[in-house]
DNA sequence: GTTGAGCGTT
């Protein structure tokens, strides 16, 4: 009985498909089955979940077999508090293979190209990543180095959610500012490389702070450390840690970026 | 251990 997703999609075509938002991560599909369940007959759930971690994403399908089903369990699970959470139901809009549905149902796959590219939702789709990974396998599947790529997808996965949130709406600009006037710099820095040399100088800001230019190098590490309480006992013998191999770069102390 | 807008698997 809680097989749900197991057995792949049964059959759409005469099923009505219900979307569930704002579940919570630990919510699964046993526990949605008798929530939907008792206002019509489920035909299936199932609840999206991650490819490396495998938990869920914090929506689930619900398939109604009849639209009135569907629609009372929207009418009356919409807005519920399960787990503690307050969940969403209402129709799919999107099916698994890029369908169109209406009120849950499966209409056609696509009509030709009636509506085109029409400006429904302007979300972006991370899931389409996962796709892209496959070739990426296939491109670098004479990689022998299984832990490496392993962890270059755990970081881009950590990334891709953050950054699809903060791209959507959220102040943080904190990170993105930083990469974004990297990312310009360095464009800058290409494309004006023997043109615009003065493309830095144009800032928001017309002083920040006279910080001396003239900083000694021997004395701005050291100021810095005391200044720090960090007295470093080991760093008093700079003899030493020059002989360490330290090799102390000879660039400004004071490094921005 | 964390998160929170969204649209899906054999």
């Amino acid at each position: 009985m809680s097989h749900f997703g197991r057995s792949g999609p049964p059959d759409i075509s005469d099923t009505y498909s219900l979307l569930i938002l704002n579940i919570t991560f630990r919510t699964t599909a046993d526990d949605l089955f008798p929530l939907f369940d008792k206002y019509g007959k489920v035909v299936d759930i199932f609840i999206p979940k991650d490819r490396r971690t495998g938990d869920s994403r914090g929506f689930a399908f619900v398939r109604y077999k009849y639209a009135d089903e569907a629609q009372k369990a929207v009418d009356r699970l919409d807005g519920r508090v399960v787990d503690g959470r307050e969940i969403t139901v209402q129709f799919a809009k999107y099916g698994p293979n890029a369908e169109r549905i209406h009120k849950g149902k499966v209409i056609e796959p696509v009509s030709r190209s009636r509506y085109r590219s029409r400006s429904r939702s302007p979300r972006r789709r991370h899931r389409d990543d996962y796709y892209r990974d496959r070739d990426y396998s296939k491109r670098s599947r004479s990689r022998s180095s299984d832990r490496y790529e392993r962890d270059r997808y755990r970081g881009k996965d950590r990334d891709y959610r953050r950054r699809s949130r903060s791209r959507s709406a959220s102040p943080d600009y904190s990170k993105g500012q930083g990469r974004g006037r990297y990312d310009d710099d360095r464009r800058s820095g290409s494309r004006s490389m023997s043109a615009s040399p003065a493309r830095r100088s144009p800032s928001p800001r017309k002083s920040l702070y006279p910080r001396k230019a003239s900083y000694p190098r021997v004395e701005s590490p050291d100021r810095r450390s005391r200044g720090r309480g960090s007295p470093s006992p080991r760093s008093v013998s700079p003899r030493g840690r020059l002989a360490d191999s330290r090799s102390p770069s000879p660039r400004n102390s004071d490094v921005d970026e």
